[in-house]
DNA sequence: TTGCTATATTTCGTATACGAACTATCCATA
DNA sequence: TATGGATAGTTCGTATACGAAATATAGCAA
């Protein structure tokens, strides 16, 4: 960080990689301040926003909206329930799906949770839209190109 | 994203924050895959990282070291140290301290890592270098943001 | 010395997270 | 119609992750 010598992409790479690592870790302990106080985690709040769409979502649709699998949603969904914020029902024609829906309950407390992602997105608007945009186009290149070495 | 109208910045934020999001998981699972064939976690691999050093560190150390709490490291340093890959040793001055150390087997499995984020560094590469540094600055400036918000 | 406060590690309880295995159900087809 | 393959949800085992509490120890002050 001293030296004045060009750096090497490797190392800018590098670089990147701990500062994305870095504004993570703000940016959940940013949203769990908010959460603490309501007394939801955030992937329950994460869940909570996703069924506020007003469709009704199986746990499989929910785990796609959401990023994580299916048995993490299931498990998340069963504390929910047991807070009295969702409501599960078996599919009538398809006995294998259950809908995951919101209580009144549930409904009120969504209303009510201070957007997350809101804190962090709020923080990130001190940035010039152009560099934002910027990012945004180089974080999913980056993404695109690791997603295409996988398939390898 | 079909509309050409400009976006607000807090359209943007939003889009930076889930495109983050994003590749935290792409690139935690390229990580894992290179793991998975060496039978260890990405937790296991970054503590054998910050062991690897030289310097023996305390549970506290590690966890500043590899952004996880002192209780969190105990645990990793638990599994690691069941694996015959880590070493305890009590400092005999201040009996409270517990100094953690690489073994044989761990150096040499530390050796052999593929340097965990390599992967996601090397992907990163195609992106120019000055977009490289806007970006680490931009996260930078964000997370700071971020941690002065905390203070309040 | 005694006691108080601070510190290092660990333990504990709860909640993710992941992937494999299990159960129930659906559906195409022989 | 019987059945094997696919699919949805869940359960299970393991490993993080966090924060509060417990334990042991250090070091200072009365």
């Amino acid at each position: 960080m001293v030296s004045t010598r060009t750096k090497t992409k490797t190392e800018l790479a590098t670089e990147l990689t701990s500062a994305i690592h870095r504004i993570v870790k703000v940016s959940k302990r940013a949203m769990r301040a908010d959460l603490d106080r309501i007394g939801l985690t955030l992937p329950q709040a994460i869940v909570l926003n996703a069924l506020a769409s007003g469709r009704r979502m199986s746990a499989r649709d929910l785990g796609r909206e959401c990023d994580m699998l299916a048995s993490t949603a299931t498990g998340v969904v069963d504390r929910l329930e047991q807070h009295g914020l969702v409501h599960r029902e078996r599919d009538a024609d398809d006995r294998r799906v259950v809908w995951i829906d919101l209580t009144a309950e549930g409904r009120a407390l969504q209303e009510s949770l201070p957007q997350f992602g809101t804190h962090f997105a709020r923080a990130l608007q001190v940035l010039p839209a152009r560099e934002l945009e910027q990012m945004i186009e180089a974080v999913h290149r980056a993404a695109a190109v690791l997603e295409e070495e996988e398939g390898r």
